[in-house]
RNA sequence: GGAGCGGUGGCAGAGCGGACGAUUGCACCGGUCUUGAAAACCGGCGACCCGCAAGGGUUCGAGGGUUCGAAUCCCUCCCGCUCCGCCA
């Protein structure tokens, strides 16, 4: 959510914050008038409540004073007020709740230094690391979905089977990996973020101070009769934390990590990406947070893409980075870049993280706040990050360590975690 | 799910129809004193909205209602605690 107040006094930044994304936004205008509708009623508002509150400590006097007349007097006065004031009232809520409604559908500014750009054909590239297309075999070179069945680590039949279309079960050193990379993705952040287990089913309030609604409800995961909704990501979680809540300015930054389970309709996708691993309902991922200052914010994202990209390096898998352009840009984000993996059996870059600056967008939703040297408050910056999406790591390992004579090998980094065994299969 | 009791400022905790935005303590900020600190004393101190300001309004879990007037009374819901039931 953009601020009302930014909007109200400089139009026109917030409007060409806006053309750089391509979006065209008639709603500015409509939010401008109807706020300053809602500002006129509410100061009418307030001036008959003042006079309400007059009239009635006059009353309680002259009850006081046995003048019992006079104070029936005032009292009819005053209900006449009332029933002026109550229309008032419910006239200016109505419209705060539209202006509310539209901001929440406005997106972010991007940041000056994003890159200008329509779509993600647009989006460039930062580093290109350990990357050489000659450099892989003929065994390297099948797509996992062919080798998971051969090894019997994928039973995607069973799992439409037990679940229907797009969703997914690994087996034996197949369901290792997907565990193993789990507990690596947290073990390489532990060092700086706090491990979180966050609940998975959220309320619609979580839901939207994050982004996800009311824009993209089709997109989640509801569970109707509850009024709850699956989580997409562990972001939406973890921004809710400190929801509603002014964080001490000492402690910031908070950073935050948690290992969960993600659920996705893929409304609009059916049948792109939809073999193997490469795009499911259900997904596990580790993914950090955090909460700082504006100050802080820049160094953070930094960071955030420099541990994925370590990450993904370490497991010995070659990657590149890209700088995501305005017009690719989500719809909460400030700045963000994505990591992307290369599966050689897929033949395809494979998204395994995008990593953003979301600036106040999402505080300012969720309303959490911490108080600024100067005194008073101030939204705080979130950022997130994947630091590891599994199923595309997994198949991007499963083709890589294909070895020639048969067999999938264990990345040396995660030899600890598969009790003494240096094959997946 | 049933019964009982609760939800008040960063925390603790008063108030239970009329000067209550709310006593008080702790925490926090400033000052006096001190070589410095502590203690003591003095002062300040919630958040949000509108306004250049003066000032006005909102806010005592949420939403309705009663009343001239609600933190205080009534209704619904949410959350917490205790007991019971159920359960991995």
């Amino acid at each position: 959510m953009l601020d009302l107040r930014r909007i109200r006094t400089e139009p026109d930044v917030v409007r060409a914050g806006l053309a750089r994304r391509g979006v065209e936004p008639d709603e500015l205008d409509r939010v401008l008038e109807l706020d300053e509708r809602q500002r006129a009623l509410a100061a009418e508002r307030d001036d008959l409540r003042n006079r309400i509150k007059g009239l009635s400590k006059q009353v309680g006097t002259l009850h006081k004073e046995g003048r019992g007349d006079e104070a029936a007097q005032v009292q009819a006065e005053s209900r006449a007020l009332g029933e002026r004031e109550q229309e008032l009232a419910a006239e200016t809520a109505q419209l705060g709740d539209e202006v509310r409604d539209l901001l929440l559908r406005i997106p972010n500014l991007p940041h000056p230094d994003a890159p200008d750009g329509a779509s993600d054909a647009d989006n460039p590239v930062v580093r290109v690391v350990g990357f050489d297309p000659d450099g892989y075999g003929p065994h390297q070179r099948i797509p996992h979905w062919e080798l998971g069945p051969r090894y019997g680590i994928l039973d995607n039949e069973r799992a439409v089977k037990i679940s229907g279309a797009m969703f997914t079960m690994q087996r034996k050193g197949g369901a290792t990996l997907a565990r193993a990379l789990l507990q690596y993705g947290l073990d390489r952040n532990v060092d700086q973020y706090e491990e979180v287990r966050p609940p998975s089913l959220v309320t619609t309030e979580t839901l939207t101070a994050t982004g996800q609604l009311p824009k993209f409800a089709d997109d989640a995961y509801s569970v109707a009769r509850d009024d709850l909704w699956a989580i997409p990501t562990a972001e939406v979680p973890l921004t809710s934390i400190h929801r509603d809540e002014i964080i001490d300015t000492a402690e910031l930054p908070l950073r935050f990590m948690a290992a969960t389970a993600c659920y996705r309709r893929e409304a609009g996708s059916a049948g792109r990406d939809t073999r193997g691993m490469l795009r499911t309902h259900e997904f596990d991922k580790v993914e950090v947070f955090a909460y700082a200052t504006p100050e802080q914010a820049p160094d953070l994202l930094a960071e955030m893409v420099a541990r994925t990209e370590a990450t993904i390096g370490s497991l010995g898998l070659a990657y590149r980075t890209l700088e995501i352009c305005t017009g690719d840009m989500g719809q909460s984000h400030h700045r963000s870049f994505d990591v992307e993996v290369y599966a050689p059996g897929t033949d395809q870059w494979l998204e395994v993280s995008s990593i953003s600056w979301f600036a106040d967008y999402q505080a300012r939703r969720g309303n959490i706040r911490y108080r600024p040297g100067g005194g008073g408050t101030a939204m705080v910056h979130t950022l997130n990050g994947s630091a590891l999406a599994v199923p595309r790591v997994w198949a991007a390992i499963v083709e890589t360590y294909h070895r020639p004579d048969g067999g999938i090998d264990v990345p040396s980094a995660l030899l600890p975690y598969f009790r003494g065994s240096d094959r997946i299969a």
